[in-house]
This record gives structure tokens, C-alpha cells and sequence, in this order.
RNA sequence: GCCCGGGUGGUGAAAUGGUAGACACGAGGGACUUAAAAUCCCUUGGCCCGCGAGGGCCGUGUGGGUUCAAGUCCCACCCCGGGCACCA
């Protein structure tokens, strides 16, 4: 009978759900393995063909773990906050809840039909109130720790309060660790501490906890009444709507994951994840060591931050960067007005911006001096919209000689350029060589960088002007967002000064509000909320970031349900670590690095044993899509003639004679773009020529892009599965290519998977029935499937011969040793060659079919299932053991040599497999045609490779 | 500019330093069929010689090098993709 792939995976799907087939429980007795994919969000355009290659090969993985005996723990759930939803709430009223449910079943169905292993009663969804108190239980524990420097972790607030009492904040203590915009705090004494106010005690506290609230720079927009984000923000303007944008200082939630910066940092050596995702992480992190010098200014003084302290004597002025708190305070009155009109323009002006135009050299003399703490010369005090505020402490000493940045602006404003090393060209640009030595007067003058760097230190030190410094590039980072769809955070305020929630109150319930934007008054839309006060005092209106519930949601899956914890220890315990985790590269620095601070900060209260998420990190390629451009000759309105581009979506052949729907046109990036799917009105292709273009087609050629709806080149799995089924796009998706890479989906090579499936199907029919040649039709195969599965399989209990063994293990082999390389798409070669091989055998025996069902389970589980029932098992596949395979059927009896002349083959040559080195070389150089080519001349050197090649130098 | 990937047939690709192009798509030819679909068989990197059996030369982005032997190792460069960047 013929392999009817859509009612045997109906079926399957049924009876695995029925069965609870991929429940899973903690077993102790059994080794545990968690294989995790990242975090989806439910979009409402659903799955595309590249959405779930990643889920594919991870639940490949997990499947064959739990054949090789393990306890597999594969969930899957939902991130459901975020932006999409509450756009879409926007615009049509309809809330977030509804829209989220509506995605996460459509998505669900998607999931379903592929044939997933996820383990559905633990599905959690981060905007599920039952989720999300422990996201804001996790939250109050970061807001009640401080980082304690000398333990090097995190600890409870109480125990900072403690020590306050005991001896005040002195030395270590007092180097707090601040976020990138706080004020400097004082040491103070005990007494001191005790005489402190609530207000002063708490705003002190705030530079300590781990989830803080201070003033931070923000891109504010007053028409959309909203924070946004760097790359929502276009030449001052909004991107959306066009709005202006202004820089302000905003009270703001932050995550002191600064804190953690050496840990995160040093934690990398020990993953099994990539190269790249690693290194993106350390220049994200940005480590560089230096020293911070004080240069006093009357009774205050700039304090900068530099990696190169060596070149001190070659600071000609200071710049400040404009948003930097001092600058009001040593702009003198004769340059006021001058320094308040570049300041109010340049803080404006958006990170990204200033960052992007290096060759626009802008600042201001601010008409202060400051002195230079070895020289006690007089050093002008600028303010430049290169320095950045939250870098460093937000001001540089400028060394011309040394950096081509400052150098770049003492040309502009022609101040002084002082030569620090010896063989610079300071007229043409500045030294940055690490390996100079050193020119510049004083006492580093002779000394190499590296001796100098250590020098100028020391000195620093000494005088009390500075003190040797590590800085990082990373910031701590916001956590509130102007947004309705997320987390509450769980803080209320009494006399303006922020408390926690205790934990009985949570979870804080998302409230219901008449609109989900801000208030005209500016305020979150959280804010519109009825009585959104705890005991009265009112509570936070910002709401959580999306990387919050996505930063821990790996815990949770332990013990999904549990009311009284996060996750039970035993939990935790037992299933630990994620062992592999599959996603996409995007979320090399956000999600990954948030991950791993969570993980650290709970590690180091003791609520998890380990400080990493996970073990092993492989990141799938893009799946692209194909988009079919015809460059067209068209005649504009002043006649004159060029080339355009026209899109489509589909095959060259024929694309013309089909009819396309005009609303799937769009014109972008000067191209016309059309789709065939989805057409309510359609016209002509000739109609759409003479209406749009009037122009003949010239030419067609593929272009690979991104897979995306507005591109109109997606591919649907639905669509897929309908014609092909959920293991034929399985072992689709695997066969394309190395997971890691990107490649472009084209669905015509899909046949090539499907007909080895059907040849599989075929390898345990034939000879089945009298129809077996030809095809049942769709009909007769749902009848035979009601009858009980019970349809006429055709397998021999005969023993295998030496032949059917061989193709038998080779195979078992190759997929058992590529699993676990991720090595997806060699594993499918391999079955298609065994097929092959075993079509070829007649091969039908039951010794040989039965373990390479088990072998193929993982990859097509549906067909697997189908055929392991028919063979006649009651239990279900996914325990079966997985077949070993053993070397003595790999063995041959003789080799047949490649024999090359100077390294090029010339021909081979079939030798026993026990021959000695010298004994392949007396049979090689015995042969008449290597006799031959040799022509009597006597060999050079016979290179012999047992089993692999001969080489003949001549 | 810096840091990661990656360049192999018409296409997706394979290849512990040891027969480059397995496997699959597409294409061409053939069988079966009234026909189509499905299935099966053969050919398929390029060029050249030969009626044929067969044989030769070239070939893994470019140029060098190491080696008996290089897609693979080393050096220099070019191109494509991704990330980071006035980071002091």
C-alpha cells in the first residue's frame, strides 16, 4: 500500500497526546538532559519554513537522547510580552490578552503539526500571572541584594544596612558600584548613617541594589509620550510618526549587571558555545584596564578615566561630554551662553548620531582650567560631543599626540599638540603605537608604554591624583519600560520614595485600563489604571522589559505549576543546567547575557547550584527566502527609457502567463515586488505590465533574502505539510545543509526527501499486497487506517545477510556518531545511501528494518511510529533503545587502492585488507599496468597508507 | 577600522592531510502508459582526443609556501555575510 503521509500523522499526533507520550517526569534513576530552545514570541504572522528548523534538529536531539536512555526534559512556552501585541492593541482596542491567546494557539497548531516531543503540561508563558509573580519575585530579591565587592557576589540589603550601623561606608565600601549616571556618595561614618533621614537613607541604598531607580539619560518623545529605544530614534526624530526626540533625564528602573561585568566575562571560558557569540560578548562587555586622574578645578575636580595614563604629559585640555553634570558649574559667564546653546543641541542629538559622524569635529570652551596633577599646568576645560556621558566617567583628558580622536579636535580648534613618543609625526596624526617609547618631559620620558603605563600609575597612586582602574564598555542596564504589555513592577511609593511590594501582594496583576497609551500628562498607560495603589500609596507605572520573564524562564519548566516556589530545589537539582540550547545568533548581547546575569545573581543567593544557564549553545543559520527579480525596460513620462526591476516570488518558467494580485505589489527600495499568494482581486500580468510598467520583460534572475512577510517571499510549513507531511519537512529542513548556516529555502528540492520516505515505506511493502505497484488511492488508505493499522506489512525473519548488515551498521554509525556533532544533514544522506543500498538488496528482513526504524524515529518519528506498530509493537517507539552498531560488520575483506602517480590517482588496484606496508608495495609494483606507467624506470619512493592510498614518486 | 563566520558543479551540499563533487534538486536521454501523474533505468564539473572500449589536461575565491600528497595546514590578498565601534 502507499505511504498516506497525512493519515498516519493525524493519527500519530492523536495517539501521542492520547497516550502522553512526551510527559515527562523526574527519574532518578536515569541520567537527565535538558534540551532547550530559545524563548519564541507568538507573532501573529505565525511560523515560516525557517521558524522551526532550530525546534527540528533540537527535537532530533532529544529524541535520541531518550532512545539512549536519558531523561529528557524539552519543553516549550511562550515569551508573550511585547511590543507587536500592544501595537496591535493600540490600533484596534483590542487587548494584548486576547491577541497573545489567539498567536500562541495559532502557533500551537503549527508546532502540533510538525511532531514535536515538547512536553505541553509544562508550557509556560511569561505574561501568565502565575509566571510572571515569580519574574517579579526575582525582581524584589535584585532590588532587596547589593553587590558585595569583597565576597564578589550578591547579598541581602540587610546585611549592607548592618554594616552601615556597625562602621558607616568607608574604602571599599565606599567605591560604590554606580550605574553610568549617578552622582558621586561620599564615605560617611556610622554616626553619620544614623543621622541620615528615610530619604537619604533610601537614596543612598539605591546606589547599592541591584535593581535601582535613578536618573538616566533617555530618548523621550512628548508626542508619543514615550521612551525609545537608540534605533527607534532617526535624525532626532522618531522613526515612527517623525516625531521629535529629545534627550532627558528620567527617572528610570536599571539592573545593576555592571556588577557582574568580570564574572560574565571570565564565565565564557568555560561554555561550549561559539566563537563568535563569545567574542560578541566580551567587546559587548568591553573590558580595559587604565587609571582614573583627578585634575582639580578650584574646589572640585574632573575626573577622567584612561587606558593610556602614560601619556599624561601630553594632555593639552580636558573634554567633557555635554550631558556631563559639571559642565554647568565651570562654564564660566563671558562662554554661557555659547556653552548652553552646544550643549542643548548636542545632547540632543542621539548616541548613534554622534557616534556615526566622526569627521564633524564640534565642541565649546567651557573658560575654566583645570590643573595637571604632575605638572600643575593650566588645562583648558572643553566640552565635546565625542565624549560620550555614559563611558568611562563622561570626560577624557585629551592627548593629541597620542589619540587621533583628540587629535582631530586640537586641529579643529587649534590647540596645542604636544609629541609623547619618540618617532611620531604629530604634524600628520598621533601616535597610538602600544610598543613607543616614550618623549614626552618628566619622569616617564625613556620608559615604553607598557613600563610607563605602571610608572604613571604608581605616581598617581603616590600624590593621591588617581588610582589604577578597570573599566568596562558595558552599562547597567534599563528596566522600565513607558509600556502597558509587560510585567508590573512591583514597587509602590510613599513620599515619593520607592518600596518593595512585600512578597503576600504579588503576583501585581496587570490592570485593566481604557486605552493602552499614555496618559495626556505624559505618564504610562499604566497610570489610567483605576486605584493602581497598594495600601493607598501608589504604585510603579513602568512596566518590565522584554528580556525580563526570557531571563529565567528555563527554571521554571522544571516545575511549571508550583505555587509555593520559583522551583523546588529537587527540581533544580535534579535537572540542572540546560545542556544544549538552540536559537538564533540576534541574541548574542541581549538575551544571552541577561540570561547568564539572572543565573548568576539567584546562584549567588543559593537558590540555584550552578552559575551558568547553559552548557552547550549552538546557533542555527537563517533560513532565506527566494525572491525572483525580472529587470524590465521601461519608458518613463519624458520618454526616456531605463531599466526596472520587478519582483516576484516564484519560478522563471511561465511567470508571465499567470495572473498576480495587484494588492501583493509594492514599490521599495525602487523596485516593484510582487506576490502570487493570497490574491482577493487579480489582474493579468500583461493588464499589471500595461497598467504599471508598459514595459517588456528582459530579463529574470533569483535573489536570496531574508525570509520575511514584507519581502512576500514566505513559505508557509502548513503548505508544506499538506502536500509533502511533517516528516518529509523534517527531513527537509536537516537535509539543506550544516544547521549553523544560513541557506535559502527552495522548495523544489523537497522531492528528493519525500521519495525516500516513500522508498522506506516501500522497503517494508513490497510484495505486500496485489496492488502493491499501484498506488491506492486516497480513499482506500483511510479505509484500511479505520480497520486498525493492521494493513499487510511484508518483512522476512530470515537472518540478514553479510551484505544487509554492512549498509545496516555503516548507517547506524554514521547517525549515531553525527547527532551529536549536530551534523543533521550528513545523518539524512546516509539513510537516502541505505535505502538506496537496501531497494538494491531486495532487502526486506526484519533484522535490518527494524533497527534503522528506531535510527530514522528521531529525524520522522510519524512514519517511524507507523511502521513500529506494524512490525508489531505495542509500546511506542520513543523508548525503544537505540540500536548499537558493531564494528565487525564493517569490515571488508579487501581495499580497493587508489594507486596515484606524484599524487594524482591513476588507478585502483583491489588488495586483501591483512597485507603489510611491503606487501602492498611488492603486489602494487607488481602489477602489469602500474609496470606500464612506471615504463622501467624504478620508482623514487612508494608511499603506503594501509587502507587508505598508495603513492608512487617517480 | 576591529572581531567572528564563509567562498567547492546550473542549485543545496559532502569530504579524520590520502580517489574532490557523496547525497539530493534541476537538466538531458530512455522504459512503462492512449495520455498525464507516479515509478524505474542511464548520463550529468569543464575542456580535449577516440567510432568505441578508453585516455589526457584543467579544476575547491586569488597568489605564494609546507608535504610523497592540500578543499583541508602556513603566509599574503580579494570578495560575501554577521557583530562591534569617536569606548578614552
Amino acid at each position: 500500500m502507499a505511504y498516506e503521509h497525512t493519515d498516519i500523522e493525524r493519527k500519530w499526533r492523536e495517539q501521542w497526546r492520547k497516550r502522553g507520550t512526551y510527559r515527562v517526569e523526574r527519574d532518578p534513576a536515569r541520567p537527565k538532559y535538558y534540551v532547550l530552545d530559545m524563548f519564541p514570541y507568538p507573532s501573529g504572522a505565525g511560523l515560516h519554513v525557517g521558524h522551526p528548523l532550530g525546534y527540528i534538529a533540537s527535537d532530533i536531539v532529544a529524541r535520541h537522547m531518550r532512545h539512549r536512555g536519558f531523561n529528557v526534559l524539552h519543553p516549550m512556552g511562550y515569551d508573550s510580552f511585547g511590543l507587536p501585541a500592544e501595537q496591535y492593541a493600540i490600533q484596534t482596542g483590542q487587548h494584548p490578552a486576547k491577541t497573545t491567546e489567539e498567536n500562541a494557539a495559532r502557533y500551537r497548531q503549527q508546532l502540533d503539526a510538525i511532531g514535536f516531543s515538547f512536553d505541553w503540561d509544562r508550557e509556560v508563558r511569561t505574561s501568565d500571572p502565575a509566571f510572571y509573580k515569580w519574574t517579579q519575585w526575582i525582581f524584589l530579591q535584585l532590588f532587596n541584594s547589593w553587590y558585595d565587592p569583597r565576597a564578589d557576589k550578591a547579598r541581602p540589603i540587610a546585611e549592607l544596612v548592618a554594616r552601615f550601623e556597625r562602621q558607616g561606608c568607608q574604602g571599599q565600601d565606599a567605591d560604590v558600584l554606580t550605574g553610568d549616571t549617578e552622582e558621586f556618595i561620599g564615605p560617611f561614618t556610622a554616626d553619620e548613617w544614623k543621622g541620615f533621614d528615610e530619604r537619604t537613607r533610601q537614596m543612598v541604598l539605591q546606589h547599592f541594589r541591584l535593581a535601582y531607580l535613578s536618573d538616566a539619560w533617555v530618548n523621550w518623545c512628548p508626542a508619543l509620550g514615550t521612551v525609545l529605544a537608540n534605533d527607534e530614534v532617526k535624525d532626532g526624530v522618531s522613526e515612527r510618526g517623525g516625531h521629535p526626540v529629545e534627550r532627558k533625564r528620567m527617572p528610570q528602573w536599571s539592573l545593576r549587571i555592571t556588577a557582574y561585568a568580570q564574572r560574565l566575562l571570565d564565565g565564557l571560558d568555560g561554555l561550549d558555545w561559539s566563537e563568535s557569540i563569545k567574542e560578541a560578548q566580551r567587546n559587548w562587555i568591553g573590558r580595559s584596564e587604565g587609571a582614573t586622574v583627578r585634575f582639580p578645578l578650584g574646589d572640585d575636580f574632573i575626573e577622567v578615566f584612561t587606558t593610556r595614563p602614560d601619556t599624561l604629559f601630553g594632555v593639552s585640555f580636558l573634554t567633557l561630554a555635554p550631558e556631563h553634570v559639571l559642565v554647568p558649574k565651570f562654564t564660566t559667564p563671558d562662554r554661557r551662553a555659547e556653552v548652553e546653546a552646544y550643549v542643548a543641541t548636542a545632547k540632543n542629538r542621539s548616541e548613534r548620531e554622534r557616534q556615526a559622524e566622526v569627521d564633524k569635529v564640534s565642541g565649546v570652551f567651557t573658560g575654566s582650567y583645570a590643573k595637571h596633577p604632575f605638572t600643575g599646568a593650566d588645562i583648558p576645560v572643553w566640552v565635546g560631543d565625542y565624549v560620550l556621558g555614559g563611558y568611562g566617567t563622561g570626560a577624557v583628558m585629551a592627548v593629541p599626540g597620542g589619540d587621533q580622536r583628540d587629535w582631530r579636535f586640537a586641529k579643529h580648534f587649534g590647540l596645542p599638540i604636544i609629541a609623547v613618543t619618540e618617532g611620531a609625526d604629530i604634524d600628520k596624526e598621533a601616535d597610538e603605537r602600544k610598543d613607543a617609547t616614550i618623549c614626552s618631559e618628566g619622569f616617564l620620558k625613556g620608559l615604553k608604554v607598557p613600563q610607563a603605563i605602571t610608572r604613571a600609575i604608581e605616581e598617581l597612586e603616590r600624590i593621591g591624583a588617581g588610582t589604577g582602574k578597570v573599566n568596562f564598555r558595558l552599562r547597567d542596564a534599563a528596566f522600565g519600560r513607558q509600556r502597558y504589555w509587560g510585567e508590573p513592577i512591583p514597587i509602590y511609593y510613599k513620599d515619593d520614595i520607592p518600596y518593595p511590594l512585600p512578597e503576600s501582594a504579588l503576583p501585581l496583576v496587570l490592570p485593566e485600563v481604557d486605552k493602552f497609551l499614555p496618559t495626556e500628562s505624559g505618564e504610562p498607560p499604566l497610570a489610567r489604571a483605576k486605584n493602581w495603589a497598594y495600601e493607598g500609596h501608589p504604585l510603579e507605572t513602568t512596566t518590565m522589559p522584554g528580556w525580563a520573564g526570557s531571563s529565567w524562564y528555563f527554571l521554571r519548566y522544571m516545575d511549571p505549576h508550583n505555587a509555593e516556589r520559583f522551583v523546588a530545589k529537587e527540581a533544580i537539582d535534579h535537572w540542572g543546567q540546560v545542556d544544549l540550547y538552540i536559537g538564533g545568533s540576534e541574541h548574542a548581547t541581549g538575551h544571552l547575557l541577561y540570561f547568564r546575569f539572572w543565573t548568576k545573581f539567584l546562584h549567588d543567593l543559593g537558590l540555584v547550584p550552578f552559575d551558568e544557564p547553559v552548557k552547550k549553545l549552538v546557533n542555527q543559520g537563517m533560513v532565506q527566502g527566494m525572491s525572483m527579480m525580472a529587470n524590465v525596460l521601461a519608458s518613463s513620462r519624458n520618454g526616456e527609457e531605463h531599466y526596472r526591476l520587478l519582483a516576484l516570488n516564484n519560478k522563471v518558467e511561465g511567470a508571465f502567463e499567470r495572473n498576480y494580485p495587484v494588492d501583493h505589489v509594492t514599490f521599495r527600495d525602487g523596485r516593484y515586488w510582487i506576490n502570487e499568494e493570497g490574491a482577493n482581486r487579480t489582474r493579468s500580468i500583461s493588464a499589471f505590465r500595461d497598467y504599471y510598467l508598459d514595459a517588456p520583460v528582459i530579463e529574470l534572475k533569483p535573489v536570496v533574502e531574508k525570509m520575511s512577510k514584507s519581502k512576500f517571499n514566505v513559505v508557509n510549513p502548513d503548505d508544506i505539510i499538506a502536500k509533502y507531511g511533517a516528516d518529509t519537512l523534517r527531513l527537509y529542513e536537516m537535509f539543506l545543509g550544516p544547521l549553523e548556516q544560513s541557506k535559502p529555502w527552495d522548495t523544489h528540492g523537497i522531492e528528493g526527501t519525500f521519495r525516500f520516505l516513500r522508498k522506506f515505506w516501500n522497503l517494508f511493502h513490497a510484495g505486500a499486497g496485489p496492488d502493491q505497484s499501484v498506488p491506492s488511492t486516497h480513499e482506500s488508505a483511510v479505509a484500511s487506517a479505520k480497520a486498525g493499522g493492521g494493513d499487510p506489512i511484508h518483512v522476512s525473519d530470515d537472518a540478514a545477510t553479510k551484505a544487509e548488515l554492512k549498509v545496516l551498521h555503516a548507517t547506524l554509525k554514521k547517525v549515531t556518531e553525527d547527532i551529536p556533532k549536530m551534523s543533521f544533514n550528513t545523518c539524512v544522506s546516509q539513510f537516502m545511501i541505505a535505502v538506496n543500498e537496501l531497494h538494491t538488496l531486495k532487502c526486506n528482513k526484519r533484522a535490518v528494518l527494524e533497527p534503522l526504524t528506531i535510527a530514522l524515529s528521531p529525524f520522522a518519528p510519524h512514519i517511524a511510529e507507523e511502521l513500529w506498530e506494524k512490525l508489531g509493537h505495542r509500546e511506542g517507539i520513543a523508548d525503544a533503545p537505540w540500536p548499537t552498531w558493531e564494528a565487525e560488520h564493517l569490515v571488508e575483506d579487501s581495499f580497493s587502492y587508489p594507486i596515484s602517480f606524484n599524487g594524482k590517482t591513476r588507478l585502483q588496484l583491489a588488495l586483501p585488507i591483512g597485507l603489510s606496508k611491503d606487501e602492498v608495495e611488492a603486489q602494487v609494483l607488481a602489477d602489469p599496468e602500474v609496470l606500464a606507467r612506471l615504463d622501467g624506470k624504478a620508482p623514487k619512493k612508494v608511499i603506503v597508507v594501509p587502507r587508505r592510498i598508495v603513492n608512487i614518486v617517480v
